[in-house]
DNA sequence: CAGGGCTCGTGACGCTGATCACAAGCATAA
DNA sequence: TTATGCTTGTGATCAGCGTCACGAGCCCTG
């Protein structure tokens, strides 16, 4: 197979290059054998959609390379991102667990590569293996808890300028500077801002006009400045 | 011990009568004496706090009787109801797998019984019955689909119409009729309400009003009649 | 280079729901 | 009974943000 768009393919996704804490490292050795075994990898272009909110559950993915955007939309249109997704994050698990239909789309966002594992292979490596059933309980409640953030932010910050302080809060963590300044790639489109934080596209655009102004942020190219931190924490204040 | 308020007691209250799918329930005998010994039951009077949003998750607690809210609040003061929990629910439970602080305020609305189970014993417990663990995982799963019909709510129907009549259909779905109308106790105030759909107590009593003018319900002293499920279900419409 | 299709900036307008205020209803306790 | 406190109804006001509209910038492709 031929990476698309110049690619490295991965070799071995499942040995989490990115995080120590990730669901399927550690593991013992035959588990780990066993879960080679029940995987297979694809290569994904920009666009593509690894599954679609109320498809039934097929399997997880496992992303390697590249982002992933995950999204619900109303039947009138409107769309909200819940979750950016990077490499090393396991998608669809709570669907495949419960046996539920995805609750979310994911779509790449970039050219990427994902590990799959069908639900009933993994739902029997599970049974086989209960120290890592824990350990997928364990990452089903961290998901459960940036579902609660999701939702105190929706409910609890009135504003959209909370929000969209809140947001740019999120991105400055990344890259930590000690003057309390940082330095983040905009990847994202107005309109996905206005998706995540709750609001239109003309919203964020006044948004940064206004953050701008007030000398909370910068932007040079692509690159966003954000000023002070404790600045943007005391609009947020929740 | 003496229950308040002439509440019975009930001796085991991890066989639960309420329903099938319950997470402690049709263990193995083995199992189910070990939690037996791990649990401790308590009684509690209207009010009471199981336990309070940002702790350090103790346990877990097994509602046995009473109703209890789930709720999250803003360093405002403002608050949002995510879930009325009933007899069978389990609560706590995120915060314990994952050890992290109590992601909402247990209070009971009646007064009421739950089992408790500390963190440690739990988790050993979890350790030591991996099918358990599965099942933990399941129910975490569960959790985390209802926190994202929480998240379409707040992100996706725009209007406080939407969101009550959305809240009304909830409560339609208990006492199924016929005819389409259902016959539902009402014992939250305006103000409760209004922190279930995220808008203010005015805005809830003017809704009252509104639908009451439009035929969709009315109120026998605190039996609230629903006529309609189907114009209600035209109103959410998401 | 020109053309088409995304993005982005910004003005004008209007609706909706939050806020404040106050009176009336209703329970519980003294 | 009256008093006290919680709950509910409703009017008036007002700011915020969604919507519509249009033009400008930017990137890619032919």
């Amino acid at each position: 197979m031929r990476a698309p768009y110049g690619l490295n393919i991965l070799d071995n996704c499942l040995t989490c290059p990115v995080r120590e804490e990730h669901l399927f490292c550690n593991l013992s050795v035959h588990a780990g054998q066993r879960l080679n075994e029940i995987k297979s990898t694809a290569v994904y272009p920009k666009g593509a959609m690894l599954f679609i909110e109320g498809q039934q559950p097929r399997g997880v993915f496992v992303l390697c390379a590249g982002k992933a955007k995950l999204s619900t939309s109303s039947r009138e249109g409107k769309t909200i991102i819940t979750k950016l997704s990077e490499a090393g994050d396991v998608l669809g698990l709570n669907s495949v667990v419960s046996n539920r239909p995805y609750e979310v789309t994911a779509e790449m966002m970039e050219p990427g590569q994902a590990n799959f594992i069908p639900r009933d292979s993994l739902l029997q490596f599970l049974k086989d293996n209960g120290e890592v059933a824990l350990r997928v309980a364990e990452q089903l409640s961290r998901n459960y808890y940036t579902a609660y953030e999701e939702i105190r932010t929706l409910g609890l910050s009135s504003s959209p300028s909370e929000k969209f302080a809140k947001l740019l809060l999120s991105w400055t963590t990344k890259t930590p500077q000690t003057d309390g300044s940082a330095q983040v790639k905009l990847t994202l489109t107005h309109e996905e801002i206005a998706e995540i934080i709750g609001t239109t596209r003309e919203t964020v655009s006044r948004l940064f006009s206004e953050f701008k102004k007030k000398q909370l942020l910068q932007l040079k190219g692509s690159t966003l400045v954000i000023r002070s931190r404790t600045a943007l924490e005391k609009i947020v204040q929740s």
